[in-house]
DNA sequence: AATGAAAGAGTTGTTTC
DNA sequence: GAAACAACTCTTTCATT
């Protein structure tokens, strides 16, 4: 991926909503091809999708934990993901080395809706938990700096 | 929050980049009612803002961790996410409750890239780290399924 | 790949209810 | 609050280089 390629991505990443004319703006290029670049990006799947960026207290989930999870019987662990996917209270499922196997990022209502879920964790995917609370979070979601480095991806 | 403003925020949520042409069928409002919404939505800070997707391993960062912070001396903590927030790789910090006092997420593109970062956040905050390397993401970012249980933050 | 132009959509402010 | 309308801007495609 080359320079502009990394500006625009580093664009949408900040301002997901950013119009065509703007990054044309930016990049320097005429909107067509801008628009020709969005959508190769988008195909070659670097771009994954856009969204909103949530305030979750105020949506009514504003207890977020991670939980991570150890599998009760070692050797059928790698279907957690898929057994665990109905639950839409996780946001984020990660595959993790050491001692746990996954790690969950998950949002609830309440401590009682904690509760519930990890119960509901425990039996869909028969796994232990170990739950840490966030009491607070200073900062999410920042876009990456993407710099000349990253020439170690170069496919084409 | 009522009803039409949380099917508002759940399309948002899941492409960003709806338009109110859109979210207007989608909610059987008129556009300039949706459009209404969603600018008292985005003032409220309800939304925060809006972001692209990114495929980590194609914009050359493939290595995510999870980095858990302790400080060294435990009295002078608080300030962890200021001193390190000039650290562009770290795409997230949680202050949490547990042994630990925050969880940072970070993105790199190799494991020395990690061993770099992780001596730059041990003497910027003064903490001791404990690294958790990710293997692989099942899923992330997965949008929140909104419900009615949703009144409990009701404000007006 | 990039450009410019043209047609179709979408956005946004005003007015009215 | 919501709708209807109008003016404006953006998106998208296509022919051209």
């Amino acid at each position: 991926m080359e320079e502009i390629d990394r500006r625009i991505v580093t664009l949408l990443a900040s301002d997901g909503r950013m119009s065509f004319t703007d990054l044309a703006r930016e990049t320097g290029l005429s909107v067509s091809a801008v628009h020709q670049r969005v959508r190769r990006l988008e195909k070659r799947g670097v771009v994954r999708g856009y969204a909103a960026l949530l305030n979750y207290d105020e949506i009514g989930l504003p207890l977020t934990a991670f939980v991570s999870i150890k599998p009760i019987d070692p050797a059928a662990a790698d279907d957690a993901p898929d057994r665990l996917a109905h639950l839409s209270a996780i946001e984020a499922c990660h595959s993790v080395a050491g001692d746990e196997s996954y790690i969950l990022k998950v949002r609830v209502a309440s401590p009682s809706a904690l509760e519930e879920l990890l119960s509901q964790i425990r039996v869909a995917a028969n796994v232990s938990t170990r739950t840490t609370v966030v009491l607070s979070t200073p900062y999410e979601h920042r876009p990456p700096e993407l710099l000349a480095a990253e020439t170690s991806v170069e496919k084409e």
